[in-house]
DNA sequence: TAATTGGGTACCATTTTAGTCCTGTATAAA
DNA sequence: TTTATACAGGACTAAAATGGTACCCAATTA
């Protein structure tokens, strides 16, 4: 499936509602009901996306969270990370040489360069693109450039 | 993470072994043995490979697993996919119209769109690019055409 | 007919994920 | 200054997914 977390989608749609009406403080209760989602699962995901600094948060009456910066600027890659780490398909893919199983693997070198495509993908995918009802165009791939294959099938 | 499950990144490696290597049947011990993991998993990720008719299996002596068609078309995503089922960032990219909170998301469309785009990524690498030691060249993204955010932002 | 090799299923242990709750602290308004 | 509001941090539990193993059956070939 290669599916994001449910906290990662949630966020999501919490960040898209905070973006659709910027500069005002939004409160967990309220953000909450406007979702239809629980509020102690909520509010649990404002913290990591204001650890993450893709919000800020304003403390007593009349506060609430405010986005860190404009919603153009804060990627789908941005909000994964947040809530996921760092985008990897695989796990030797995040972090180098932790892989004891790399000598009889001949893989990973080109998972890597799948990560990070996709990881490019998604830092193209901003907040206000999500947050818009105007449906996003994604660029349509270019074909693979030709390589060498013959090695393989040979 | 967005990352691939064990089984999966498994199943690539073996495929690439396999695809190294075709023209003769692998039994999974000897496969097992080649990529370093352990005989019961390799086996149980092949008979899944074979399910997903992406090889094609010989019982009895001198028995074992081959491709079910060449390796320049099988592509990652029909490893995922059949390690996995279907590639999708979201359950409700997935399978359409399964989500009760469809009026209040307001980033389903967007995701949906994310998701065909990973997948087309994905379709658009082979198990021969997986396998070979040459580093496949991945597109470079085109940026995404400009839309109207100022709905967003105002 | 015996040895080899895959097929299917059921099961268990572990890890990850999701969700909740509680206590503390900062802020603003009355 | 007091009080109500709202976020911060962490601990805890329940549930689900994942990974791994074992067992017995079926097919094939020498």
């Amino acid at each position: 499936m290669l599916k994001l977390s449910r906290l990662t989608d949630y966020a999501a749609v919490v960040m898209a509602q905070i973006a659709r009406h910027p500069n005002k403080p939004h409160a967990a209760a309220e953000l909450a009901e406007a979702v239809q989602l629980p509020h102690p699962t909520v509010s649990k995901t404002l913290k990591m996306l204001v650890k993450a600094d893709l919000l800020v948060s304003q403390r007593g009456a009349q506060g609430g969270y405010q986005l860190a910066r404009s919603a153009s600027s804060i990627t789908a890659a941005d909000i994964i990370t947040a809530m996921e780490g760092p985008v990897a398909v695989t796990t030797c893919s995040q972090a180098e040489g932790e892989c004891e199983l790399a000598s009889t693997c001949g893989v990973s070198d080109n998972w890597q360069r799948v990560s990070m495509a996709i990881r490019t993908l998604l830092e193209s995918v901003t907040l206000a693109h999500l947050a818009a009802t105007t449906p996003i165009k994604l660029p349509v791939q270019l074909p693979i450039q030709s390589i060498s294959v013959e090695a393989v099938s040979a």
